[in-house]
RNA sequence: GGGCGCGUAGCUCAGUGGGAGAGCACUACGUUGACAUCGUAGGGGUCGCUGGUUCAAUCCCAGCCGCGCCCACCA
């Protein structure tokens, strides 16, 4: 079968795709050796209804290399694949669709039939990001899809929910919690990204107004005008009589829901006043002044508001200093005031303050700093740009809001997870994250779960009519609970809870549940713990740290030892844009991986991203990259046309331990040593390691090369047995390299594999071949090594001094070898079609002495001298000799520094010194035959 | 404020306690029917700065300068 000219990706992909599909070739077990170990990785669950982006590609690219290489070495390979439903996302997408088709609202149509949409929504876009994966070449086992809220894994979430409950490990609470007014949901404080607010008319500043005294109080006031290293005050201001306290704050709206002042206890200003009210403006309700060490003497002026039901920190004081929490905001963070009885208690509002109600809160902050403008109350403002919370999703600014949440308790969950990573039973690759796992971990909140939302796992609660929570799988179980407890026979009225849970909590099941669990399926048994977790770092929070809290409470290994999930957490970078910033929408610097695929072909977008994977860094993308990495793909489909042109056809007795001619035994030798050097990169995680390692061996030692070196073997008639030697061995080196190359360029290798069978058939596709073991101590050797490299620095310099010179590349020259010993005139023979060939000889000889009119070259320890053409250019040889003396020179020097410094004769190992000498007398050598030919030039005048 | 990381060729990045590397870009030249998605040759870096450890530092340590990211109470 004759090989096409070029390589069609977009012909041979998806042909390929549908090959390894039909056939079953990515199903768990495939191509497992008799009683292999097991090899599984859970897939990143993609959003179900999202699409593949860079980060995916890169992902799954990783994912897919180790997967192949451990099928093709024979292991019980699983790689679980699966979507996630993404609830905040998806629900937004689906809102925002319904919105655009100008379809009533989710709150309009209602939960049954708002869930409806979003179900049909996920039918009908769930499965693109399954077909980009494949594009991909992702060699998952599709056959065992799965998603979170499949019955399985929505069965596995309720367990979970219910027995955490049941040991207390889930809880009701009703505090603080991070609030988007978009979504009106509670979100975690993981959702929540800090954005910068310059200073402006409605943020960013700190704004200061006074609070009057209640009961006529007044008080000297002082301030300090300097302190000493200690912070304690060394001198202070005229004092002044007030009857008011100045309070700062960035969040003027909230001024509404105060119910109390903080001073520092030990603030000599404000001593007197801890004890006493003021009467909040606007409001007229009477607050405490309170003593709190929260309070900030050096802050703003010392004396802080509190609104504990809007702030985390207030909300922390109040429950110290017994204030109230008035909540003045609805859950789209308007003022809330009318019918509002935490408002109202205590209050006097005055009918401006009356007015606010409904108002945005940006609006009303504005409005506030008028009214108390207008009352003679504003004290001024300070430009203050400071990080603002916003929701990740929405955008939108965050509210602290005092809400009845769902909790789990993180702290408890946490130690077995810190423990598995601190005793190794997991480890982090690069290890450096481990310190920010244990950061985060050691200082974990609680984790709030509940979510206002309808997309997702519903919450397994049901409220009996006093609103006792009965938390059980079902709501016949939640019955059984309801009747027992309140001692009856009939059946007892119960309400479920209408919240979801965050997405991340079915995602934190992921490793056990897409395996059956809570069933002990023998997908379980084999395969947990998995053995890698491959993702990146933005999620090591959301998600490997939960993986890691649920696995090690719920999963036990054979002695009954709580199990962690992974073996290893490898951990790749982000794929940044070439100026290496993230690729975002609304930046417009997007690369999409489909697109490159569709214009290089997936292998090129692989090995792009192999390439460039070094740990610990982020990737910035250049399509240029991708470019070249596809013509690399077309190189190698051109050696392997060379290879069927010239007869280079599989044996399948072939031994390459045992070829003869110099060529051939290296290019085995080189083998070997590329697939240790593949074998070593992937087993330490270094995927660019082992994509260098490919690019090298194939481009630079294989097709510059070794096929170069073969043509005077393959295309000559002298010696039929070398011929047919070195067609077996190109055949086979060729093979070796589609094996190696394999788990990388999946699509290109299995093509080329199928079209090279040669008269042997391919017992089996090059996805279940069988990677190689051999190792370079069974096949390199270093006499041929030591040849080879002398032939290949040979032609070089030939080659290098021919364009100096200005030779004419078509032009054949004669060449003399000067003071080779025989051992070299041997090696010379043994090559000498392939030195004649690739450095464009003419002829060459032997002689003692260089002929006149030749330019010279040092090899080692010969001299090579090429006569190039009836006259020369003296002085542009002279200068070329001139200039290869001073570097070799200037080596020299250096080493002769070195090896004359005692210490280091005395200190340095004796193999560096050895290596240096034996650097130094090459050196020397050069600048012998280099003088040698200056010399000669000098003679011809 | 705490933590992590990065500064190596024009660009993007590997790398190592003892001879500075790759890809792309650039320059010159194109001979041999695998390949112009190519070949051959070439130019280009005081490895951020300053000290220290060492026989030896681009590499280890400290400090500094510059840049990025994550976490952390919005007075």
């Amino acid at each position: 079968m004759a090989i096409e000219k070029t390589f069609d990706a977009a012909e041979a992909e998806p042909r390929i795709a549908e090959m390894w599909e039909t056939d079953g070739c990515f199903q768990a077990g495939a191509n497992a050796s008799k009683g292999a170990d097991s090899y599984c990785i859970v897939i990143p669950p993609p959003n179900v209804t999202g699409s593949l982006h860079m980060g995916h590609a890169l992902n799954n690219t990783l994912q897919d290399i180790l997967i192949r290489w451990k099928r093709m070495q024979g292991f019980d390979v699983l790689w679980q694949p699966g979507q996630d439903h993404a609830g905040i996302a998806t629900q937004m997408v689906v809102e925002r669709k319904l919105a655009a088709e100008g379809s009533e609202s989710r709150r309009d149509m209602g939960r049954a039939k708002f869930l409806e949409k979003v179900w049909a929504w996920k039918e009908e876009s769930g499965d693109t990001i399954i077909g980009q994966l494949k594009r991909l070449g992702a060699s998952c086992d599709w056959s065992r899809n799965r998603f979170t809220m499949d019955e399985g894994l929505s069965a596995a979430v309720r367990k979970v929910f219910v027995q955490l409950f049941k040991e207390g490990l889930i809880y009701k609470d009703k505090r603080l919690v991070n609030w988007d007014p978009h979504f009106e949901t509670a979100i975690s404080d993981l959702e929540v990204e800090l954005v910068e607010v310059a200073p402006s008319k409605s943020g960013g500043k700190l704004w200061r107004f006074r609070y009057p005294l209640a009961d006529g109080v007044t008080y000297e006031y002082r301030e300090a005008l300097s302190r000493d290293e200690d912070g304690n005050v060394t001198e202070w201001s005229e004092p002044e009589t007030r009857d008011y306290l100045v309070v700062a704050t960035t969040r003027p709206e909230t001024m509404l829901g105060d119910s109390g002042v903080a001073v520092h206890p030990d603030d000599e200003r404000y001593k007197d006043l801890v004890g006493k009210e003021v009467l909040l403006p606007l409001v007229n309700r009477r607050i405490p002044i309170v003593a709190d060490d929260y309070a900030d003497q050096t802050k703003g002026t010392g004396a802080v508001k509190m609104t504990p039901a809007h702030d985390f920190n207030d909300f922390q004081v109040g429950k110290r200093q017994n204030l109230r929490l008035v909540n003045v905001m609805t859950t789209r963070a308007a003022i809330w005031l009318k019918d509002n009885p935490d408002f109202l208690e205590g209050a006097e509002p005055e009918a401006d303050a009356m007015a606010l109600d409904g108002l945005d809160r940006f609006d009303a902050r504005q409005k506030v700093i008028e009214l108390l403008d207008a009352r003679g109350l504003y004290d001024g403002a300070d430009d203050n740009p400071h990080e603002v919370p916003h929701g990740d999703r929405s955008k939108v600014v965050i509210e602290p809001y005092l809400t009845d949440q769902w909790f789990v308790d993180a702290h408890t969950l946490a130690q077995p997870a810190l423990e598995a990573v601190r005793s190794g039973e997991t480890v982090f690759a690069p290890q450096n994250w481990e310190k920010t796992y244990f950061q985060w971990l050691d200082n974990i909140e609680p984790w709030c779960v509940s979510r206002q939302l309808w997309w997702g796992h519903q919450i397994p609660v049901w409220y009996g009519p006093d609103g006792h929570a009965f938390c059980e799988e079902t709501e016949k179980e939640a019955q059984t609970a309801a009747k027992k407890h309140y001692n009856k026979k009939t059946k007892v009225p119960l309400t479920r809870d209408e919240d979801v849970l965050d997405t991340w909590f079915s995602s934190a099941l992921w490793p056990f549940s897409t395996l059956g669990w809570p069933a002990q399926t023998p997908e379980l048994q084999r395969y947990y713990k998995t053995d890698v977790l491959v993702t990146g770092f933005d999620i090591i929070f959301f998600w490997v740290a939960r993986m890691m809290m649920m696995g090690k409470h719920f999963m036990k290994d054979a002695k009954g030892a709580p199990e962690a999930p992974f073996h290893t957490v490898y951990v790749h970078a982000l794929v940044r844009d070439e100026q290496g910033k993230k690729m975002s929408k609304s930046l417009g610097n997007v690369i999409d991986p489909l697109e490159l695929i569709d214009q290089f072909g997936a292998d090129a977008v692989r090995f792009t991203l192999t390439s460039m994977a070094a740990m610990g860094r982020d990737i910035k993308l250049a399509v240029s990259r991708v470019e070249g990495y596809r013509n690399f793909g077309t190189k190698l489909w051109n050696a392997a046309r060379f290879c069927e042109m010239n007869g280079c056809a599989r044996d399948a007795k072939f031994d390459p331990s045992r070829v003869e001619q110099s060529v051939n035994r290296w290019i085995v030798g080189e083998t070997a040593r590329a697939r240790e050097a593949c074998d070593a990169a992937l087993a330490s995680y270094r995927f660019n390691d082992y994509a260098a390692a490919l690019y090298n061996h194939v481009w630079r030692v294989f097709c510059d090369w070794y096929l170069e070196l073969s043509k005077p073997l393959l295309q000559s008639e002298e010696d039929p047995t070398a011929k047919a030697e070195t067609q077996a061995t190109a055949a086979w080196a060729l093979d070796q390299i589609l094996l190696l190359m394999h788990p990388v360029s999946p699509f290109l290798t299995e093509e080329l594999w199928r079209v090279t069978t040669g008269e042997a058939t391919r017992k089996k596709p090059l996805v279940h071949g069988d990677w190689p073991t051999y190792s370079a101590n069974e096949f390199a050797d270093e006499d041929t090594d030591e040849e080879m490299q002398w032939v290949i620095r040979l032609i070089e310099e030939i080659r290098s001094v021919r364009s100096e010179m200005n030779a004419p590349p078509s032009a054949k020259v004669p060449l003399v070898l000067v003071g080779a010993s025989p051992a070299v005139e041997a090696r010379m023979q043994r090559n000498e079609a392939q030195v004649m060939r690739l450095a464009r000889l003419e002829s060459w000889e032997m002689k003692d002495a260089a002929p006149k009119g030749a330019v010279a070259v040092a090899v080692e320890e010969a001299t090579a001298c090429l006569v190039l053409a009836d006259v020369i250019d003296v002085a542009a040889e002279r200068k070329r000799l001139e200039k290869a003396l001073a570097k070799a020179q200037k080596e020299a020097g250096g080493i002769e520094k070195k090896l004359s410094n005692e210490s280091f004769l005395a200190k340095a190992p004796l193999e560096v010194v050895e290596e240096q000498r034996e650097r130094l007398e090459a050196a020397k050598g050069d600048i012998a035959r280099l003088g040698a030919a200056l010399e000669r030039l000098a003679e011809m005048g």
